[in-house]
DNA sequence: TTCACGGTCTCTGTATACACACGCGCATTC
DNA sequence: GAATGCGCGTGTGTATACAGAGACCGTGAA
């Protein structure tokens, strides 16, 4: 396969600050509520006002930040209701993404990823390594949902709103139990799919997304009252 | 109720840039594959290249052009592919939103417009100006279901999905046997909402769509021909 | 006649300088 | 003591100047 990774990446300013910027959203680095001023991110990113200028602009359009009125830009708050919000729109595309991959003539990169998925158990024993190549193999499964579906509009709806999940899903990174249900989730929604039964693929994405959020506010709960 | 139409609105130049670029894109006056030049635009526009960077960007965003590699930014093609993509993610996003627009509680806004879209076939009798006013009618059954739904985020999808539907909008606008039957479905679906009736709000809307699609197809084909 | 190479030109990416608007703080007055 | 008005500082919005990269065109050689 032709890599393209010398000369396709002249990697510009503004996409460097970009990446920077929301990387740092996403990890929680800049939490939600931080002011962003353009002389002094301009500053720290070692870039010029005009390329951050575009890149706030993109975060904005992004939804991770939002231009407050007259004074800067902020980092956005992730509410619990905007949580539910999310997840209302994610059972909306996911479940169609389901639907369309298991109806899907050409089925055999889920089946290589299921062989993954039963040894996932195994790996989230491994520690923070182990986690972290888990939610690799997430991002593959994602992948091959996306290159089924073959909908640019939809995939891009589904990226945005994987975008907003990763800001929420470092509150539950360190719960192995419910990793491992996740896994086992996965792994019945991936047979749905290779038997090409898209109903129960839809369906089983239905209680995965139900599983997944009831354990996010229970541990936002769980936060909420210790702070 | 405190109207703020004076102060609020500084409209900037870049603003002004975007609305005026995304509305040429949607009336077909910017047609697609049409290259957009910073200086040549800024120069037409009266604004400065800044602004009009910021607007293009946003452009880019919303999806109605892209960065072609080296030079220059065009129009987004919409071929009969992205047109079948759209709908399938426009079914997924619709289904739900008249879902929860019919368990919502307080539909009295729905009843309200029940009554103007029975008027609808005789305001499709009166010519370019009732057209206007029966799509008029439409954004306004869009707002209800917005308001209904109250998701931020489903409501962020729906606006970008209108956004591109806005530019196919077009080759239906001389169709008056399509629009009234058009106007008879979204009855249907109103219904369905007043009576709290979920499933066949969803699925009179499938129906709705399939037929949209349908049209929109169908007279795609025959300018195909024709040109 | 065709292909390859080099020059030039144009357009984007970036930096910086300037203008304006909002807001805060202080002083003055009622 | 409180409220209002004025002045200043800070931060975004805009314009423009400069640099670099890519493409197109012309010319020369095979």
């Amino acid at each position: 396969m032709y890599t393209e990774t010398v000369k396709s990446a002249p990697e510009r300013a503004s996409d460097r600050a970009y990446r920077v910027l929301r990387d740092e959203i996403l990890d929680g680095v800049l939490p939600a509520g931080t002011v962003l001023l353009e002389v002094e991110q301009s500053a720290r990113l070692g870039v010029s006002r005009t390329p951050l200028r575009s890149a706030v602009a993109r975060l904005v359009a992004d939804g991770l930040v939002a231009g407050r009125s007259g004074r800067g830009f902020s980092v956005t708050e992730m509410s619990v209701e905007s949580i539910n919000d999310l997840y209302e729109l994610r059972e909306a595309l996911e479940e169609r993404a389901a639907t369309l991959a298991a109806r899907r003539d050409d089925r055999t990169a889920f089946g290589m990823l299921r062989d993954r998925f039963v040894a996932a158990p195994a790996l989230l024993e491994a520690g923070e390594a182990g986690i972290h190549e888990y939610y690799a193999l997430i991002d593959e499964f994602d992948a091959a949902i996306d290159a089924a579906v073959d909908n640019s509009f939809l995939v891009g709806a589904l990226v945005t709103v994987r975008t907003h999940l990763a800001r929420i899903r470092r509150v539950a990174r360190g719960n192995p139990v419910r990793l491992r249900a996740a896994a086992a989730e996965h792994l019945l929604i991936l047979d749905a799919i290779i038997d090409g039964d898209a109903a129960l693929a839809a369906h089983a994405t239905h209680v995965h997304l139900h599983l997944s959020l009831a354990s996010v506010l229970a541990v936002l709960e769980a936060t909420e009252t210790t702070s």
